[in-house]
DNA sequence: AAGTTATTTTGAATCACTCAAAAGAAGGCT
DNA sequence: AGCCTTCTTTTGAGTGATTCAAAATAACTT
């Protein structure tokens, strides 16, 4: 059983505010939140929050070692509450979200380099990309939850363009 | 003997440019530069031309598959020329660093997550977080490369940044 | 050489996040 | 309980990196 959100606070050594235990509650429903969607979910109980705060509270999590952040590329940074036992993420190309997977190591760095060129190596970082069950769906439900909204940019770009169209104009609806 | 720039571009189906061949050598002069850096140094030959034409070619050559990009958790988008070989990267948590990693599998996705959630998975990237030779050595020159404005946001959670966008270098071999 | 289409320029907007000062709470102390 | 100090939240801006869009210009085709 999880403590609440104050004891995890205080034993992680910082002052509990009622702001700063929802952002906590908010990231345990949401394991890969942003700031803007922690936000939102905050301010329902509590319309007088800002962002800011989230990112305060946030920094601060992290700062103590109790959260941890996540940059996917092309997407903003989300906080999880898993910390200290070095998983790995998936995530999906088409929606954006994200699923933990453990890391069969437990400990960083779990993967060692072919050649290190000198490098002291303290981690080893790594992203699943793919496409999500729901989103492998023929008419997928298309959930946009934690999701990107600018163009997924991911790995999966490595795909030449055989056929050269070279549009550069997509869609402006 | 790489091919001129020319060529390369030809060879990917996009217009030759004097503006985005001089953005293709410079990517060859700096394995991983960010737009800006690069913009830098297409400048100082052609002296009107942008970050936006830089951005604009960085991006097509992209979609024509010709450059990858890649985003280091904290960091500005960096672009490379090596493409195709899901090789994988090692950052410098001081300086900002990028070396390539050959990958010991070579395609992707080169490792297979412990359980997949049903997610189709089209890659891994891995990154390497650690601390470069340069930065290790005691009076350690200190040099900002392609580096971090904000602070080094990455897994090992280090210390605050430099001050300003000095200059480029990264890999003079 | 002219015409068509792609690219560069120009100028501006946006997003996600950070910074800093002032106002407001938490927790310790008496 | 009340006071005081310190930490948090709010307020209000600011910034960097990237993107968008329309007008100007240059490549390639014929």
């Amino acid at each position: 059983m999880a403590p609440s959100a104050a004891e995890a606070l205080r034993a992680a050594g910082l002052r509990v505010t009622e702001s700063r235990a929802a952002v906590y509650e908010a990231l345990r429903e949401h394991p890969h939140a942003a700031a803007e969607t922690i936000h939102g979910i905050v301010a329902e109980g509590m319309p007088r929050t800002n962002v800011q705060s989230v990112y305060n509270a946030l920094g601060d999590f992290a700062d103590a070692g109790i959260v941890r952040r996540i940059e996917p590329a092309g997407k903003p940074m989300l906080f999880e509450l898993r910390v200290g036992d070095n998983h790995h993420h998936l995530v999906c190309t088409v929606c954006g979200t994200v699923r933990d997977v453990d890391c069969a190591v437990g400990h960083a760095p779990c993967l060692e380099p072919v050649s290190t060129h000198g490098f002291a190596i303290a981690s080893a970082e790594v992203t699943y990309w793919g496409v999500c069950p729901a989103c492998a769906e023929p008419d997928a439900p298309r959930r946009t939850s934690d999701a990107p909204r600018r163009t997924v940019e991911a790995p999966p770009r490595t795909s030449p363009a055989p056929t050269h169209t070279s549009e550069r104009e997509e869609g402006t609806p």
